[in-house]
DNA sequence: TCCGAAAACTTTTTT
DNA sequence: AGTTTTCGGA
């Protein structure tokens, strides 16, 4: 691949790119903070940033990129975005990993380093222990004042070693003292957790400097997405890696998405960031999701949130006729359901949107509304999947099923035999067979004999599915001979998470109840895979899993005193909440509230009231 | 075992 | 806020 001048390098793949965006991109003096509103391009401005250093030999090999990810889906989609910007030779380069992935890789690599009492057995396992498993621990050794909450968030915050410790309270010192050496002795196997690793990471790093410096010289440019909802500890170890270093920074994210406090976020990560890293910021003006008149709603929720919010530039084009957004309000909530139910199947029915283009999304408990609103929606013959829910017979999320990769190698081999045209399919069996089966993706010879091997297959698979019709025998059946083409060995080899059976069979328990669910009722294979796929069902999930996902219609069910009992206005996390869930959409958005749940919320109502969102009577059968 | 009161819980990722 | 779980006393 030749290297370019910087100066001659323009953007792949993509009309524009607006003016912040390539500010940013060609800054690389100082550490970076982007401000990326929701639908501002975070990912394709990473990618097309990653082309600018590797293309331009800025980041010259062996010089790596390194990409921070919270979710393994969000490293896997920058990974493949990288990809496709600047092909294989250049992106074999960028290391994209979630947080925990990259610091149990350094635990796995210099995990013998660590010094004794806190060495980790070679064999350690991953554990996720319960909130019940940190109230035991306590009642076990004699704490039973202490709540499991603070000692998890103890766990997660307290360097190591613990002797070094100077806590307020010193029995605090006693108890992470006894959490650490039950941990090593409980079991032969060490068990650790993944804030456990962080702190091992730390550290083994605070040790030996010599690591330090080794990754700083692998990667001078680094990443990190969605920084909003970074911890404590993922921010110790960041700094602990790149404070005063020469490597190029550049943190990603939206201060108005931070949803995570809660759950152990810092409440001021990009703060603390700009100052401690001495960042320059940038902020990415262009909203590509959604249309003006909904950009302009957003922009109102943004400024309650901070007044300072720059107003995006909308690019999408408005394609719908009526109302973009409006309160919806009900009496009570079978007349709510009832009413949503026949709007979202004549929606569908005049092909303004299809289900899997309309989500519904709730702020908890998509199971209860599920049971309530599946129903009504099952009578206008309109399916509800709630992605959060698990298949029959599995113990594991809908959601969770689609992104493994047992379910990705299985199901697109079942693509292949079941639809006409499946292209992406055929790629993605190729690449990942060769990836399971240790094959050179340049060796002719060795690909045309996997073309071939594959080929046959899927001929095998259509005559059976042309002799079988769709049932719990015949799914389980398919899915069977596919992962014995496949290999499941070969294939638990190159999948790190699935060396412990019990994990392995969780994901595949998932894929096989997922697949007999979606055949129920269906009568030829192609509906099946589709059934599976969640093509032709309206999507349900909670706010927080509705993150990074977009959608033509947004439906938010319960905008009552009832669901937001905890609600406090201007920069709280429920208003931040609120306004997640409003930018998920291309198109128009609907609330629904009930006064059988509680009173209108009067902030979030006068504020929509500003902007002309009117409360409106909820549309009702006819 | 049953009853009423009090407390807990609601949103989640990760190999 | 409303629902579910837990706990103590009978």
């Amino acid at each position: 691949m030749p290297i370019i001048k910087p100066k001659h390098w323009t953007p792949k793949g993509v009309a524009s790119l607006e003016p912040a965006a390539l500010n940013a991109i060609r800054e690389n003096d100082n550490n970076l903070c982007v401000v990326a509103s929701a639908g501002a391009g975070k990912t394709e401005f990473l990618a097309q940033k990653a082309d600018y250093l590797l293309s331009t030999g800025i980041c010259r090999a062996p010089h790596r990129i390194l990409a921070i990810s919270f979710k393994s889906d969000a490293a896997k989609n920058l990974k493949d975005r990288v990809r496709q910007r600047c092909g294989p030779e250049f992106s074999g380069r960028f290391d994209s990993l979630t947080f925990d992935a990259f610091s149990k890789g350094l635990v796995d690599r210099f995990g013998a380093l660590i010094p004794a009492p806190y060495t980790p057995s070679p064999d350690y396992e991953i554990a996720f222990p319960g909130f019940r498993d940190w109230d035991d621990f306590l009642k076990r050794h004699g704490y039973p004042h202490l709540s499991g909450k603070k000692l998890e968030q103890a766990v997660a915050r307290c360097r190591l070693p613990i002797a070094t410790l100077n806590p307020k309270n010193p029995e605090w010192k006693d108890v992470l003292t006894r959490f650490w050496a039950e941990y090593y002795r409980d079991v032969n196997l060490t068990q650790l957790t993944f804030p456990m690793i962080n702190r091992l990471v730390n550290y083994v790093l605070s040790c030996d400097p010599r690591i330090v410096t080794g990754l700083q010289a692998t990667y001078p440019f680094v990443f990190l997405d969605e920084f909003q909802d970074t911890t404590f500890g993922q921010y110790d170890l960041l700094k602990r890696l790149f404070l005063n270093s020469d490597a190029r920074l550049t943190a990603v994210g939206d201060n108005k998405q931070r949803i995570m406090v809660w759950a152990g976020a810092m409440p001021n990560a990009f703060k603390t960031f700009t100052t401690d890293f001495d960042a320059m910021q940038e902020t990415l003006l262009s909203n590509w999701r959604s249309h003006p008149e909904l950009v302009e709603i957003q922009h109102a929720i943004a400024v309650s949130l901070e007044a300072t919010s720059a107003k995006p530039d909308a690019k999408r084009v408005k394609d719908v006729d009526g109302d973009v957004c409006a309160i919806w309000a009900y009496d009570d909530p079978v007349s709510e359901c009832e009413g949503l139910a026949s709007w979202i199947s004549a929606a569908i029915n005049s092909g303004e949107m299809t289900p899997e283009d309309c989500a519904v999304l709730v702020r908890f408990k998509p199971d209860v509304l599920e049971r309530e609103l599946g129903p009504a929606l099952a009578s206008h013959r309109v399916r509800l999947r709630n992605i959060a829910r698990s298949p029959d017979g599995a113990n594991i999320a809908i959601q969770d099923v689609l992104t493994e990769d047992v379910t990705q190698c299985t199901m697109a081999l079942m693509r292949l035999g079941a639809l006409q045209k499946a292209p992406d399919d055929w790629h993605a069996v190729i690449e990942k067979l060769s990836l399971i089966w240790g094959l050179a993706p340049d060796n002719e010879a060795e690909q045309e004999i996997l073309q071939n091997q594959v080929s046959s297959k899927i001929k095998d698979l259509r005559a059976f599915m042309a002799a079988n019709t769709p049932s719990n025998n015949s799914c389980a059946v398919l899915v069977q001979s596919i992962l014995e083409f496949v290999g499941e060995a070969e294939l638990r080899v190159t999948v790190p998470a699935y060396r412990r059976d019990k994990d392995y069979l969780r994901a595949r328990t998932g894929l096989t109840c997922l697949l007999k669910e979606s055949a129920e009722g269906g009568t030829d294979w192609a509906t099946v895979t589709r059934n599976f796929d969640g093509v032709g069902q309206v999507p349900l999930m909670s706010i927080h899993k509705s993150k990074g996902l977009e959608f033509h219609t947004v439906i938010f069910f319960g905008l009552d005193s009832g669901t937001w009992w905890s609600f406090k206005p201007q920069d709280s996390e429920e208003m931040r909440a609120f306004f997640v869930a409003f930018t998920r959409a291309m198109q128009r958005v609907y609330f629904t509230s009930c006064r059988r749940r509680g009173n209108r919320l009067s902030y979030v109502d006068d504020l929509m009231a500003e902007v002309g969102v009117e409360r409106v009577p909820g549309p009702t059968p006819d």
